[in-house]
DNA sequence: ATCAGTCATTGATATTTATCATCAAACCTA
DNA sequence: TAGGTTTGATGATAAATATCAATGACTGAT
């Protein structure tokens, strides 16, 4: 993990979501005191349970949310790329992370000191309003998520998966996962047997080739239609 | 539905919650324009797809949030009770309702026009403050539930529910279920058949009492157990 | 009062999913 | 390079859950 300090936020390609409100020498402060992280697969960029201390954001890269049960269990709550995920869903209530994030693809973060945050919310209205709205889109994008894949059936979860990454993750009928089957299955709520299963089915099926990690999507009607109907 | 536009903010159990940080001024005139609305069981507060053109927050009763399929099906979010419940899900990224909410008790709400309140969050740092904090604090609590109901079986969902009512809802063991059954099933997503089995399971067990809609809990470890190991 | 519809309930059965066991391949790591 | 661990895969079986069917109680509308 390498940290990188020089101040370019004028320049940084999420300065829109967030700072579009704020004032040069608002945005020259901030700036000096944000810290650019670069996580490598499997790095860990959020510990459950510890302090939240900052205001984190994902520049590039992949990552999973997920919660880690007593049992040593994992439930994902989400996979997100930069835009739909920001370390926000308990910042504003809670002083500590009820889940981790973790890398699944190279990735870094931008993180800014929490008070900062709070000072610039009350501040300044026009980025209140913006941190309010970018809130609201996760959290409703995460509930929305987790719906669709309840009413569905495992083939169904596999498909909407599957859909899901290569139109939204991967923006291709190809791609290359960055997950695990045990990853996919404690996303969708299913063992990794059923995952497997279920994956070497739509391949026999013709629907979609499998390399190893990397999955073609070759029948995207019939995937649509199982992701709709089971 | 009865509307009353007596100007009382001053005296509303609820302004901790928002208004804490809003001048008296500001305040008057909040509350010239909000309109308190009275709900009786099975009207609908929030339909899905209506525009957001208020922001609603739930004075007194019980309500439930949900979506509806294509199929006529429904899905429900969350059950909520003052204090963990205001329109907030959507309002400051969409500008139509993805889900419905519909009052399971006699609920009395208050609305004030969203761009009042886009407004004031603009001019009030204080304000925008405190409803990201109480935003924050009702999605992850959606969020956490979620989690909570999908990691476990029929039995422990059941047992899960039964005890969140008795102690976030009623505040008692023995209540009166708002929720028909299958509503229990909406929210668990399960089928009304396997949850009355449940139910009449944990009769048998002498776990709880059934009087129609009335639940008694009568062995609580038991339930605490069901819950938390199946 | 009557009819239609919803709700709660139960049983029988079918389907879906989990669990257990096994094995090969890939991947670390000493 | 050998040995241990994780990952992916498959089959047999058990367990959980859904579906279908039937019934009585209740509710609302006419």
């Amino acid at each position: 993990m390498g940290i990188d300090t020089l101040c370019s936020c004028e320049n940084c390609e999420l300065r829109e979501l967030f700072f579009s409100s704020v004032e040069r020498d608002e945005l020259f402060s901030l700036c000096t005191q944000r810290t650019e992280v670069n996580y490598f697969p499997g790095d860990f960029i959020i510990q459950q349970e510890m302090p939240i201390e900052e205001f984190i954001y994902l520049k590039s890269g992949l990552v999973k949310l997920f919660i880690s049960e007593e049992n040593g269990k994992e439930q994902i709550l989400t996979i997100a790329r930069p835009f739909n995920f920001v370390s926000m869903l308990s910042i504003f209530s809670s002083n500590k992370y009820n889940y981790s994030v973790q890398a699944l693809e190279q990735s870094v973060t931008c993180s800014i000191p929490m008070n900062q945050i709070n000072q610039l919310v009350e501040s300044n209205g026009r980025f209140a309003r913006s941190v309010l709205g970018k809130m609201s889109q996760v959290s409703d994008k995460i509930i929305k998520e987790m719906m669709e894949i309840r009413k569905r059936h495992l083939r169904g979860r596999i498909a909407y998966i599957l859909l899901y990454y290569s139109k939204e993750l991967a923006h291709s009928p190809e791609f290359e996962l960055a997950l695990s089957r045990k990853e996919i299955a404690e996303y969708i709520g299913m063992t990794t047997e059923n995952v497997i299963r279920s994956l070497t089915e739509f391949r026999k099926s013709k629907i979609i080739k499998i390399f190893g990690k990397v999955i073609e999507i070759i029948d995207m009607q019939r995937l649509e239609q199982i992701s709709k109907f089971g």
